[in-house]
DNA sequence: AATAGGCACAACCGCCACACT
DNA sequence: CAGTGTGGCGGTTGTGCCTAT
């Protein structure tokens, strides 16, 4: 709260990065690295906050972006991983070589959420209810005229009113928690993460062709395996008997929620040693498509657009 | 041809966790 | 152990372009 923000915005440019700003923000992590994000700007002769060259780099600029044309792989991956992981965009492009998360929400926001709901059909009524989820919404309530208001609704004042009006709060069936996450996008394509349905064990490995016969966690993959454990959880409606078909670690998974809700912590799905979207996918393919878990996440993507 | 509305995406903001002192 | 700084994340906003009227 009371805390200041992360620099003096005083005197530096804000909005769109020019051809210039860019040249030079690259220039300079060529040059000396990422990090330093605070001292970055002064240093590399930019007029702006660390945080946004920041971002301008992991978003834009860096080497190993690929931009737009999402597959329908990729697009089906996201998803299936949103399904599991929720609004963890940085987790989910974590796993998608090449993505960042914000174009991930971006391209969930404007296509996915729209194509999830009419493929649900949950549609209809939950169109007029209010798909409001706070963000699509209020957006396409009106471009221009929101142009002006936005500028008045800067302030926390009017946050707190639409928050009062907004109220009934979609009830929110899952809730990741909150949990930091080590940096992964620079990481991703070399570390992997296998699981292996027959010994009920997950595995993390580099990716460099030397490494593969070794499997060891990596660090990361560690990190993401526990929040999988902790987190990913299925929402099912009571149908299914405490063990039914979830036994993946030989061990009881569910668990029941403060809610009463009956919860079962899946063990993190896999990826691929050699970054391939295909290869990838089958992995989860096969965990997502085990019958009753696959029903489970239909139920529960559904609950989430409600 | 003009304009309003929608879409897509870049960028910003606020919050939080972790590291460091 | 508490306080502070920094990096990172998710939500939200701003704006240019496109399309329909």
């Amino acid at each position: 709260m009371g805390r200041a923000p992360c620099c003096s915005k005083v005197g530096l440019h804000k909005g769109p990065w020019t051809p210039r700003e860019d040249a030079l923000l690259t220039k300079y992590i060529q040059a000396h690295g990422e990090g330093q994000w605070k001292s970055l700007p002064k240093k590399a002769g930019l007029l702006r906050c660390g945080k946004s060259c920041r971002l301008r780099w992991m978003n834009y600029l860096r080497p190993d972006i690929k931009r737009g044309n999402i597959t329908p792989e990729e697009d089906d991956l996201i998803i299936r991983m949103h399904s599991l992981l929720g609004n963890r965009w940085s987790l989910i492009a974590g796993r998608l070589p090449g993505r960042t998360d914000n174009e991930i929400k971006n391209y969930w926001n404007t296509h996915l959420c729209k194509k999830m709901r009419n493929q649900l059909g949950t549609d209809q009524e939950e169109e007029e209810e209010e798909p409001s989820s706070g963000n699509k919404k209020k957006k396409t309530n009106g471009k221009k005229k929101n142009k002006q208001k936005k500028k008045d609704k800067k302030n926390k004042a009017t946050k707190d009113d639409d928050d009062d009006d907004e109220e009934p709060q979609k009830t929110k069936v899952y809730l990741p928690k909150p949990i930091r996450v080590k940096p992964l996008t620079l990481l991703r394509s070399d570390s992997t993460f296998t699981f292996d349905s027959n010994n009920n064990s997950a595995a993390a490995s580099s990716s460099s062709q030397e490494n593969n016969d070794n499997k060891v966690e990596s660090p990361e993959d560690a990190e993401i395996k526990e929040e999988m454990m902790n987190n990913m959880v299925c929402e099912v409606g009571g149908n299914l008997g405490e063990n039914d078909g979830f036994d993946f670690f030989g061990e009881d998974q569910d668990m029941v929620n403060e809610s009463g809700v009956v919860e079962y912590c899946q063990p993190y799905f896999t990826t691929d040693d050699h970054g391939t979207l295909e290869k990838l996918y089958d992995e989860y393919f096969q965990l997502l498509n085990m019958e009753d878990y696959q029903y489970d996440l239909d139920s529960f993507a559904e609950s989430l657009l409600v």
